[in-house]
DNA sequence: TTGAAAGCGCTAACAT
DNA sequence: ATGTTAGCGCTTTCAA
């Protein structure tokens, strides 16, 4: 029961492999192969249930029309819905998606790019970590195409799909001011990227634009390494400490999650007392009561350009033309509930 | 800037590729070559920096060492999160995923199928719909590892792991009964699939255990395609219409939270006197107030043994050995809160 | 103990 | 307008 092959289908139809491959890759018209050994060819094809063989067709035209995915967490949902809408536009332009999840480490994530490479995927899309730079250096130097997502590597030239993060925060502390808040925390994560620290950057722009001191006492951060149950407690132990607090801002969704079930447990009433906003937008907060309002960063925009980048980089056919490197910077926006 | 292949790494030992080759398999023990011939040959392995060509190998062997995971939507937590941990036991194992979403359609996941044979995928994760049965039986016919998961197609014999449906809603229907409910709805979508079914005959049988007549008007059926906001809004008018029930266990998660949206919309009260059960937990249902209940789905182990069966599959060497197919049957259990 | 060479299935330059 | 054939990078049989 072996596989057909192109042979097969030559053998069938009395012709050479060439023109198969040529009715099979859309060639026939240039190669003025006549129409009804087209039609004839292809019935047969349709007939034999033939399908080439991708592998034998990569190694020899040396592109595999896969995308290799690198986040770090395919199944955090930020992730895994940017996954599925790349996957998704991807598919309808003949590629293939194949996923990984660095679990932000960094010797995994630089095994994953070699690992990707020698499986000559034809382009990378990356929500890259600091220490990847090199990595994505020599990517870019061999002219494969890479898109970075969601995080920015300073003095990396590489195409670039963001969020205005310090825009979403500075909005976010903002509209807590406009409430009259006078103790507002921060809580964000131990992780040394741009995006977090532009994150803080536009809580404390607001802050000093309205003429208020930031304040390192209520800002806490949290050991990336924590498991959901000890960043609960070290919660509760912030809160507990600092009573005079009369708003947060979550610097991730999965912190403000946390955060809900830490005022739970500590019986703290969540509303005009104390305002809680998170960074990115979770189900869960349009469900609790009472609403807790969020930054919204457009997931679907964010897809739309890095799948639309990269396939413009992968259609790149000559090769000595310098790829300019594109910078997207898309708008956060903060939703009040 | 050319790629190296094993013709340089050959050329740069002064040794022929055979022996290269025979090095980087871990044949070269058998081979009896020479340990310094192997350090030799290996530092400038290293050195170079040289990674085998996945794909000439693929060509070659015939296999790919990937897998291609077919679910119904990636993005879905249930989905998202089984796909990392598949990822990440196959990783360990040299294997790489190739996911897709069905989206439910039919005639897309038949593509994919097609689509990830021509890719020659070594073997196939399936979270399966009605209508491929034939795709999978081909599958089989061919030898291709193929293990299913989540839903079961009646009829066909393959390797699947499924938690107990029935019982989790038995249970959980039970537990409503002992709280003294009388009128206790069903929401459940419209697709058809075994699984659907055994919840609602999990619900059926608890009740009739109980002596209480299944009552059809208080059983909701949500159509697949709807969208969140049409699915609210069909729920706001059931429960309106049907004020005598005073409890509701709905058949999934998404549907569990839509009609948490919904009881929030018409200011029903959850808790003693209206109590909710969803199949599939959520981390909304631990935050919500109050707790809703939930029938848990062991995701990890559910993981591990479709990752293992696959495993097992792809490791059996003699082709003529009959495949025993096995199914797994995993307990769901019910989590009160 | 190592090397030469066939061949996996396909594409495309070249030949007819 | 269609056929012949080299070769993509690798594994593995057979020969030396």
């Amino acid at each position: 029961m072996k596989p057909l092959s192109i042979k097969d289908i030559a053998k069938a139809a009395n012709v050479s492999i060439t023109t198969v491959s040529f009715i099979l890759n859309g060639k026939a018209e240039k190669m003025r192969i006549s129409q009804e050994m087209i039609t004839k060819v292809e019935k047969i094809i349709k007939e034999l249930g033939f399908r080439p063989n991708q592998v034998a067709r990569s190694l020899r035209t040396g592109n595999t029309k896969t995308i290799g995915l690198i986040v770090e967490d395919i199944s955090n949902p930020f992730f895994a819905s940017i996954a599925r809408l790349i996957e998704d536009k991807a598919y309808r332009h003949g590629y293939k998606i194949i996923y990984s999840s660095t679990e932000n480490n960094l010797d995994k994530a630089r095994g994953l790019i070699r690992m990707f490479k020698s499986r000559q995927v034809d382009g990378y899309i990356i929500a890259p970590m600091t220490g990847m730079e090199e990595d994505i250096r020599d990517l870019l130097k061999d002219r494969t195409p890479v898109v970075v997502f969601d995080r920015h590597l300073p003095g990396l030239e590489v195409s670039t799909v963001l969020v205005d993060n310090s825009e979403g925060t500075y909005l976010a502390t903002q509209s807590l001011i406009e409430h009259g808040k006078k103790n507002i925390a921060f809580v964000t994560v131990d992780v040394e990227v741009e995006e977090i620290k532009d994150r803080y950057a536009g809580y404390e722009n607001a802050l000093k634009s309205k003429g208020i001191t930031p304040d390192t006492e209520i800002c806490k951060l949290i050991p990336f390494t924590n498991t959901a149950d000890e960043t609960t407690a070290e919660l509760i132990d912030f809160f507990t400490k600092n009573p005079r607090i009369d708003a947060v801002l979550f610097a991730t969704n999965y912190l403000a999650v946390r955060g809900l079930f830490c005022f739970k447990e500590m019986n703290k009433q969540v509303g005009e007392d104390f305002r809680v906003i998170a960074f990115d937008d979770h189900d869960i907060f349009k469900l609790h009561s009472p609403n807790i309002s969020a930054v919204y960063q457009p997931i679907e925009d964010i897809a739309d350009q890095v799948i639309s980048l990269i396939l413009k980089e992968l259609s790149v056919v000559d090769v000595f033309e310098e790829t300019e490197f594109k910078q997207v910077v898309l708008s956060s926006t903060l939703i009040e509930r």
